[in-house]
RNA sequence: GGGUGCUUAGCUCAGCUGGUUCAGAGCAUCUGCCUUACAAGCAGAGGGUCGGCGGUUCGAAUCCGUCAGCACCCACCA
């Protein structure tokens, strides 16, 4: 290593080198072997997606749990791979399709389909590019796909064998329909947001109304209008669905509505009569008390509806226009109805009134600009109790670990109160339902669930009147599967576990170590794997669950395209270099918490990179020569042996914590204050002076240690540095360098580099306030008692002293401080002040004594002398020692001062 | 409407089962320094009645209660 070198440090000199040496050696790659295995399975990203800080955060961390585990000699395995994203991916290739003139209706499933594969193929798998840039030590020989041939076929024998086991059923519900892809959604990917609406009154006449001047009994609210027809007042938020009421309900117990019972009502403008029904589901509090009931078109009405055995009027299309059902607005999307009915209700006296009125409108996850509408359709459904049962033990339990816990109980209330998953979308790009409809003539739905076509038809023949049919008869399924019916086999099927659940694979590498995703997808994902892992390996699919935060940026705001916060991973890693920027992220991410990102973090990445590559400069500039140890180095290795045996302790315990941000803090202060600020400080040889051996190879061996240590956090940069200490073999890398177990440490020695410091801040204290230059070496003095501090060499070369004297009596005319009780001086001849001395140690004396004065009330309080364990009043006591003494030596020094 | 978590220095956070690791860290700020590894740096310094109130205790940032604010999750009240 030579001089020449850049006093900064260039990422872009070495991270592509370094990637490209790890992927050329097969570094990441693993096969099962006799060591013990450390897997990741990455969360999938969308195949089609680009990386993003959420991304960033996630990968860095597995990234960071994969090194250090190899570097803990473990068989470490991290599986990369993409998720198809059925909704997402659609829509993409519909736009796409659109933008070429287009329509998705005009092309055959197959069509379609190789449109979408194109697209895959074209935009698959940037993503796993920009993972690399990143560093991600993924083996990716091993990269899968949910779509590719095994994960596809795990997907379908389990959707049979799920359906063989009664726990997947096909039925008409209630399902969240996206009127923008035109298919159902799960609960889970309806997003609510509280919205500013209104509320509308609307007048409901009686029907065959007699006009009786009855009032009933008190308490009736009974509407009239100038004629003295009698009316029913609804609220409603949704005015355009009116066409659909079938029925208007009360509560029975309702006082002001009683006069309603049994009669019947004329839905606005539509003119339909319809009966008035009773049921308590009805909150006689919320506006009038009357609820107008739509069966199709919301699922308390739903569940009305079938209760009361209403009609049930279908008014929308599939799109979310109005449909032929309707005797009004045909054609007209639901937003136009809203604003076109509103008008007509008002022209025609039919709106008593309108009011403000906030509440939660549903939006799909992926298109969020499209509201959800509730909608009756024939969807596959998994039954969700077992699942649940399965489930919810191991976590409560901890035999998986949830980091932070606190999402226990999010688990926990999830699975209490879980609902049927529906798992049919009606979608083209995505697993195609194994499910084949037989020929039946009629409305009534006959089919058979099988892994193929062929299968199917052999199933058939078993079925009583259809011994005969053909292949031709059967028709399969059009619908696709959600997305996450493939994610949740993703630990199991990417060993094909669910193929073969015998492999040498999945045997060796499952279940596996820890999972790293966030918070948002517990429900999507994370419980759902739980539960397809016992139900398919009985065992627990991974150990751990470490949930990150979401990345915002500094103001707090969730990062989005729309309010362009979200800088460029890949820009930031141009600017700062990888590793600056896998710092950056690490240094603000506690488990759980949310990161509030800000590019100052990723500057103090990059800073400390360079301060890195600065300290190896230096100490590979030093020339050895055979010369003796100087007693100080000798010392100040011992003393870092300590250090760095006390920071392995705590980082590897930070490690079993996932407190991976404040392993990155300890790792960072070990490198700059103790090795860079304080060893290096002590063991450096005057200007183009040479080293001895035995330092020299105790600071480059440190040198490594502090580099393997660092490596999970900067892998470039640790992996070139290590390169340059000694010669390495080809293939040879710092990713296989273990990191050392901690050794028992000598804490005497830390404690007295604590006081050793102590005193050296403060000489160097004196040195400024009196401007007296490095080179002026200086005496320290003692007064008073014996002081003894096995670093004292060292305290000699880093404050500039020629020695340490014990003396009687202070010198008046030096500069005075006390570390600990010991006070100590440093002469200064004719340069010192003397009642600017004075006026410091007065301050001083006054604190002791009020400090004195407090312990001393502490330890005349009887029942804290009776109470405290004993320890705690001996440490009392040694206080009031202390202070006593400490007074004692300022009142002296002050006395010969003012002399 | 339920649930969970949070509130400690200007910012972001750490402080486990109450007492010498108890008021801490990093960043930012301020003051000196272009000292021969590093100004992306060095040497120093300042800064918090631990959200409010009440309680338990010899002793509370830490335990309990309560209030306030913030965040997130869940929920079919139109």
């Amino acid at each position: 290593m030579d001089n020449t070198l850049a006093t900064k440090y260039d990422p872009k000199a070495v991270e592509d080198k370094w990637y490209k040496y790890w992927m050329d050696h097969d570094l990441f790659k693993s096969v099962p072997d006799e060591r013990e295995p450390y897997t990741i399975v990455i969360p999938p990203p969308n195949v089609t997606g680009v990386l993003h800080m959420g991304h960033m955060l996630n990968n860095t961390i597995q990234d960071i749990l994969m090194r250090r585990a190899r570097q803990e000699g473990k068989n470490a395995l991290w599986v990369p791979g993409t998720d198809h994203a059925s909704i997402a991916t659609e829509a993409k290739v519909v736009k796409r399709l659109a933008e070429q003139g287009i329509k998705k209706t005009d092309l055959t499933r197959e069509e379609f389909l190789k449109h979408a594969w194109d697209w895959t193929h074209e935009h698959g798998g940037i993503i796993l590019q920009q993972l690399r840039k990143l560093g991600a030590s993924c083996d990716w020989s091993r990269t899968a796909f949910t779509m590719d041939e095994i994960r596809s076929e795990s997907v379908l024998r389990v959707f049979v064998d799920l359906y063989e086991k009664g726990l997947i059923y096909r039925g008409l519900r209630m399902v969240n329909w996206d009127p923008k892809a035109q298919t159902a959604l799960s609960n889970e990917e309806v997003i609510y947001r509280e919205e500013k609406s209104k509320l509308y009154y609307l007048k409901y006449y009686v029907a065959d109304d007699d006009m009786s001047g009855e009032t009933g009994a008190e308490g009736e609210v009974v509407h009239r209008d100038e004629q003295g027809r009698r009316y029913a007042v609804v609220a409603t938020t949704r005015p355009e669905t009116i066409m659909g009421d079938t029925a208007m309900c009360i509560n029975p117990k309702d006082p002001k509505n009683q006069w309603l019972r049994g009669k019947k009502v004329i839905v606005p403008l539509v003119n339909r009569v319809i009966p008035v029904i009773e049921d308590r589901y009805v909150d006689i509090e919320f506006g009038t008390g009357c609820l107008k009931v739509t069966p199709a078109h919301d699922v308390n009405d739903y569940m009305l509806g079938k209760n009361h055995n209403l009609e049930t009027i279908d008014i929308f299309n599939a799109d979310a226009t109005i449909s032929e059902q309707s005797p009004l607005y045909v054609g007209m999307t639901r937003d136009e109805v809203r604003k076109v009915i509103v008008v007509d209700l008002k022209e025609a006296g039919l709106m008593e009134k309108v009011e403000d009125y906030d509440n939660k409108v549903g939006y799909s996850e992926r298109n969020s600009d499209t509201a959800v509408e509730p909608r009756l359709c024939m969807q596959w459904f998994i039954d969700m109790k077992h699942f649940a049962e399965l489930a919810l033990p191991p976590v409560m339990n901890d035999d998986i670990k949830f980091f932070p816990p606190k999402y226990k109980n999010t688990y926990r209330s999830w699975l209490e109160n879980i609902q049927d998953w529906c798992i049919s979308r009606q979608l083209w790009w995505g697993h195609r339902i194994p499910a084949y409809f037989l020929p039946t003539g009629g409305d009534e739905e006959k089919f058979v669930v099988a892994l193929s076509k062929e299968e199917a038809l052999e199933k058939a023949h078993q079925m009583p009147g259809y011994e005969n049919i053909t292949i031709d008869d059967l028709r399969q399924d059009e619908d696709a599967l959600d997305t996450w019916f493939s994610s949740w086999l993703w630990p199991i099927s990417l060993f094909d576990g669910i193929r073969n659940p015998d492999n040498e694979e999945i045997q060796y590498y499952y279940p596996t170590s820890d999972l790293v995703t966030a918070p948002d997808i517990i429900f999507f994902w994370v419980t759902r794997m739980i539960m397809a892992g016992y139900e398919y390996t009985g065992q627990m699919p991974f150990r751990n669950v470490y949930f990150t935060g979401i990345v915002r940026d500094k103001l707090g705001r969730k990062m989005s395209k729309s309010l362009g916060n979200s800088p460029d991973p890949i820009e930031l890693m141009d600017k700062f270099g990888a590793d600056g920027v896998r710092m950056g992220m690490m240094l603000s991410a506690p488990a759980g918490n949310d990161i509030l990102f800000d590019e100052a973090l990723c500057e103090q990445g990059r800073n400390f990179n360079n301060k890195i590559w600065n300290a190896f400069r230096l100490v590979k500039g030093w020339e050895v020569a055979h010369i003796e140890q100087p007693e100080h180095s000798r010392l100040a290795i011992e003393w870092f042996q300590a250090q760095l045996g006390s920071t392995l302790a705590e980082v590897k315990d930070l490690f079993t914590k996932f407190r991976i941000s404040d392993a990155l803090m300890a790792v960072y202060r070990l490198f700059w204050e103790d090795f860079s600020a304080l060893y290096l400080e002590i063991v450096k040889p005057a200007y183009q002076q040479p080293i001895d051996k035995a330092t020299m190879d105790a600071t480059l061996n440190f040198f490594d240690i502090l580099l393997r240590l660092i490596h999970p956090f900067m892998p470039f940069i640790s992996e070139e540095l290590w390169q340059h200490i000694s010669e390495r073999k080809p293939g040879e890398s710092i990713m296989y360098a273990i990191i050392p177990e901690p050794q028992p440490v000598d804490g005497a020695i830390i404690k007295a580099m604590t006081e050793a410091r102590e005193i050296v801040t403060a000489v160097r204290n004196v040195r400024a306030s009196k401007n007296i230059p490095n080179k002026n070496m200086l005496q320290l003095e003692v007064t008073g008692k014996e002081w003894n501090n096995t670093l004292q060499p060292i305290i000699l070369k880093l404050a500039g002293l020629d020695k340490i004297e014990q003396v009687e009596a202070k010198d008046p005319t030096a500069a005075s401080f006390l570390v600990g009780t010991t006070e100590f001086a440093v002469p200064l001849h004719d340069n010192i002040n003397v009642a600017e001395e004075i006026e410091k140690l007065e301050k001083e004396l006054e604190y002791t004594q009020g400090f004195l004065a407090s312990v001393e009330k502490k330890l005349c309080n009887e029942r804290f002398v009776a109470n405290a364990p004993e320890a705690v009043v001996a440490a009392e006591r040694k206080k009031q020692a202390d202070a006593q003494s400490k007074i004692a030596t300022l009142q002296e020094t002050l006395a010969a001062l003012k002399k």
